[in-house]
DNA sequence: CTGAAAGCGCTTACAG
DNA sequence: CTGAAAGCGCTTACAG
């Protein structure tokens, strides 16, 4: 049996001198030979310093192996983290539990030193998130989380509110090459590859036709999962065919439309993929359809609706992101740039989930 | 558009002072009329107080709507939690994802207030697993988070340390109806049946032979799975037959000797379930033999060897349980009981991951 | 450019 | 059973 020690190379029976002995900005006061106020100012890069005094401080830093206790210095400072949320409405059901996991966490941490507003706007409608992210701005919030499209004005504004200091998180759907702006969400191509892995291993054939339902053409993460489908399936099932259904921009009549007419024009449907929104509407058309057996569906988000179409076999499988871990990562994300430490990037990755009737989570998880 | 507070009922605009206003103990000791130490004495419950007087404390803290700032309360006593993970050793792939993450956030720790050591122990090792928890017992830990064996003995020493004011986590493998005792792992009896449900999808026909491939009889989460995998396929694909291949003991030779054995007495079977350990030998079987392609294989755990894998089409799926978020999912808890807090379920719960290729984790993520 | 002192919110002896 | 004072690790005016 084998005792270790936390990450140090440390192996066998030890006292409990080999802890305890975290180094204070006393004994780093002490170390140097200066003051506290000092080291404070070193070690903070505030006012200005010799830098003769600097180096002597880093030095000693070093060698009493000095990190700063954070709480103490949050303390101190009577540190309020301001966050804000910057979140669609709408119907849409991914969006909905988005913005409850996000209530309920601005609630959790109201006992702690994080608070946590939300603004919201429509996603699609430009000119009311650039309404939005202005108001944010005005704020001048330590950070914020947004859900957005990737338009050249919401860049230019997202470059605007980061210069003045700032943190921005994106939030479900990426806008790449923007600068300092951290991402948290799935990858979508990758979901895109793996709905159409699902539906072309639960087919019977290789040579079926799959159709693809989307929510919007200028939504950066449907348009991924379209690309990422797409790629998938020329790639390594050439034998199948795809059928782009249409767009339903999270209208549940559209989306209902778009199947029935689909279901009339290729009566050798074999699968659909329904890359965004609209389940509702998927299900609805399914369901008035005598074909609902043998075809094969893959859905976004897990919510009541997606549950229970899993549940009775209308859906095969669906593709989810856990918006709890999206909130809980996007704070963690927003509270280490703003201390200036790095992430943990693999703590704060969101997995692509996939469900099917029996990984499904039970209870009041996601309602 | 619309501005939420975090959590409470406001609606609006509102100025600065909507927040700020957390009660300190000061606040507190002039509300109550008592001074500070009275009020530490009543919050924490600590020594003789007069009834009246910790009424009148209560009182006042409701109505001040007093919670205690825990990061001051852990700086002032100078609190160092200590945590033990008591972890299996072993060729076992999982196992050493395990170790692997709880050394990383034992380091990423180290910083903190939480200082963890790790035992190790074989897990299929009654007597020495009782060694293990008895030297860890001895330590006095604040809590242990341990992968055991479900045995009476281990019931038993588990009941002495809960005694002795430890507590306890189960990890990975729950031991249940252990009073106090809190669980950290999958439900393994739904990934059983999960197992069960990807099998018949990838099916061809209502009526094949599956396999079943367990690493040993006496884990309880083994056996779950096997019990998951067994209800699910009776209950809703009854037209399959069902085959025990055997158990391997995380032998990857006596795996692959049971699969080649299977695959030879069995030339109908379709699709073969790996419920624990042995991938290395049930991929060396596949590999061996010409019906590789048509045979489908669900197995547990993401490694080199199982991404491998699915990446070359031997496995069809690989169910899976993230050994970061056990981790940390443990310590939070951990936390959380002796901070006597509930702790967050929502945050805490491990899902049942279920990848495919498309879905698969990149990079360094798990080696 | 630097330091002594008071303070953040909570706790711990010590004295009564 | 209760309180005044000093302390935890860090920061903030203020004075030099």
């Amino acid at each position: 049996m084998l005792t270790l020690c936390c990450g140090c190379a440390f192996f066998g029976d030890y006292g409990e001198e080999h802890f305890m002995n975290k180094a204070t900005v006393r004994d780093l006061a002490k170390a140097a030979g200066v003051s506290l106020a000092t080291v404070d100012r070193v070690i903070n890069g505030r006012s200005k310093v010799h830098v003769r005094t600097v180096e002597k401080v880093w030095q000693a830093a070093a060698k009493i192996n000095f990190t700063k206790d954070i709480d103490a210095a949050n303390i101190a400072r009577q540190r309020i983290y301001r966050f804000c949320f910057v979140l669609p409405t709408g119907t849409n059901a991914f969006f909905k539990t988005l913005m409850r996991a996000c209530k309920r966490e601005a609630a959790l941490q109201r006992d702690g030193r994080i608070q946590i507003e939300i603004i919201t706007a429509p996603q699609l409608d430009n000119d009311r998130l650039l309404g939005a992210l202005e108001d944010a701005r005005l704020e001048n919030y330590d950070a914020i989380a947004t859900v957005t499209q990737d338009s050249p004005e919401i860049r230019t504004k997202l470059k605007q509110i980061a210069r003045g200091g700032t943190e921005i998180v994106n939030l479900v759907s990426a806008i790449p090459t923007l600068d300092n702006s951290k991402f948290v969400g799935i990858d979508n191509a990758a979901a895109g590859r793996c709905a159409a892995e699902l539906l072309c291993k639960f087919s019977q054939t290789d040579h079926v036709e799959l159709g693809i339902l989307l929510g919007s053409m200028i939504l950066r993460d449907h348009m991924e999962r379209r690309f990422g489908f797409e790629q998938k399936i020329r790639s390594a099932y050439p034998g199948h065919k795809l059928i782009f259904i249409g767009e339903c921009n999270d209208d549940r009549h559209l989306a209902e439309d778009l199947v029935s007419k689909a279901l009339g024009e290729h009566p050798d449907l074999g699968g659909i993929y329904s890359a965004g929104g609209g389940n509702i509407g998927v299900i609805a058309a399914l369901e008035k359809s005598d074909r609902k057996d043998e075809l094969c569906v893959v859905a976004h988000e897990l919510s009541s609706h997606s549950r229970a179409a899993l549940k009775s076999g209308i859906f095969d499988a669906v593709i989810t992101q856990d918006a709890g871990h999206e909130i809980r990562s996007a704070i963690r994300i927003m509270k280490a740039s703003v201390d200036g430490v790095d992430p943990d990037y693999q703590q704060n990755r969101i997995r692509i989930e996939i469900f099917i009737e029996g990984n499904m989570p039970v209870g009041e998880m996601l309602e």
